[in-house]
DNA sequence: ACAAAAGTGTTTTTTTTACACCCATGA
DNA sequence: TCATGGGTGTAAAAAAAACACTTTTGT
């Protein structure tokens, strides 16, 4: 018999269009209600055991709207992560010997990443998440388990594959050039010129123009554009 | 309870320096003695259940040796495959209901690629392999599972990845720049031209000069490289 | 009229591609 | 001396980077 625990870790990096920030949604966990010292506190993302009959990235939707009531991402599979001491260290035991029967059972978790807006998803804590919020990546506290390293790798991921399909999912759906460049700069964490991001992200043909123009500007009403297809 | 199989696939591609083909390891598994028509056979990639308290990447070592007796061989794992009826279509049951105890139960695959030298590594069957074979990666047959997607996302993971790392594994420890062109050649299916070659891969830095030359060549000998490091 | 972001072209630099001949060796 | 693959440079084309001023709107 060598039948081992599978999960999934959802790595939700959101687009902040107020503080111009990248964020990553993490939860806190649920502790035991009977202890007083509140030594079972984790902040983790979200991520849970996958069920027996489940396609995986049935459950990382699951998993992921279970404990923060997110619906509709887009999820991309990244990374499994399998090292057979990943759950073990003293500083996650106390969470798990309240949620699983064998807290010392490793666990094998396949890493999901995304990249949303985040005005556009409201987390809302459920099931085992006490709390969700957005954290900024630069501020990222001590996690549970091995999720400090799964958000780093998930980062990397992100910035590598920083693509049309995760891209389409940020914007509104008519939204003017320098939204999208915005974007770019946040998410890669780096500057483009006005005029060279225009003519590469147009001749990629991945966007039209509208016909319709920004209102209510205070300034000259940038044209809107929309993902082809 | 959800605990699930979970196993490693090696997609193990092997570079061919006489026939200059790109080709996949793959195995003929044991079947049935008892069965008369045979009706298990199954080609298939080296692949089995990681271990209890196993890493994933050791496992993935493991397994490669313990079918093939290939060892020393660099693996990267580049993506799992969870469907939860993956092993359960009838071509593969025959097989499973020899080695497991349950053939029914879903199992998920963490999947690995590698690349070699063809001649460095000579596989031979063992453990539940019947038989260990390169095959062509234009002729590869009905394989066992979902294997043939397996191989396919694969054989497309190398071709956006060669890099320094799989390609160093490669090569003799000194090669000469041909050999190096050649390789990248045939792997990604592509011609290149020889000065541009030469020159982009020298201004990459990773390899140096020796000073030693080729010998015994009826032509002039080329001066031999090797990897910085 | 002013502030604020939109919009737009040209030049320079860098990178990539195309291309052809002489060289050193063993047979 | 011939056959074989080794080794080299330059020009053209394409792609990327640098750069500054005018336009339209709301206040």
């Amino acid at each position: 018999m060598s039948k081992i625990n599978v999960s999934v870790d959802c790595v939700i990096f959101g687009f902040d269009n107020e503080e111009k920030k990248l964020k990553v949604l993490l939860i806190k966990k649920k502790i035991n209600p009977y202890d007083k010292k509140n030594s079972g506190d984790q902040i983790a993302l979200p991520g849970d055991l996958i069920r027996l009959e489940e396609d995986i990235d049935e459950a990382a939707k699951r998993v992921l709207f279970s404990l923060t009531k997110l619906n509709n991402v887009f999820l991309r599979q990244y990374k499994t992560f399998g090292d057979p001491k990943r759950v073990q260290s003293s500083k996650d035991q106390e969470w798990l010997k309240n949620f699983r029967q064998d807290p010392n059972e490793r666990v094998i978790t396949i890493g999901y990443v995304s990249l949303v807006r985040m005005e556009d998803y409201i987390p809302s804590p459920s099931y085992f998440a006490d709390d969700v919020k957005w954290v900024d990546i630069l501020d990222v506290p001590l996690l549970a388990f091995d999720h400090n390293e799964i958000v780093e790798s998930g980062l990397h991921f992100l910035r590598n594959e920083l693509d049309h399909k995760l891209t389409s999912e940020l914007l509104p759906i008519k939204f003017t050039l320098s939204q999208l460049q915005e974007l770019h700069e946040i998410v890669l964490d780096q500057k483009f010129d006005k005029r060279n991001f225009r003519k590469k992200v147009i001749s990629k043909g991945k966007i039209k123009e509208t016909n319709e123009k920004q209102k209510g500007v205070s300034h000259k009403p940038a044209r809107l554009y929309s993902f082809k297809n």
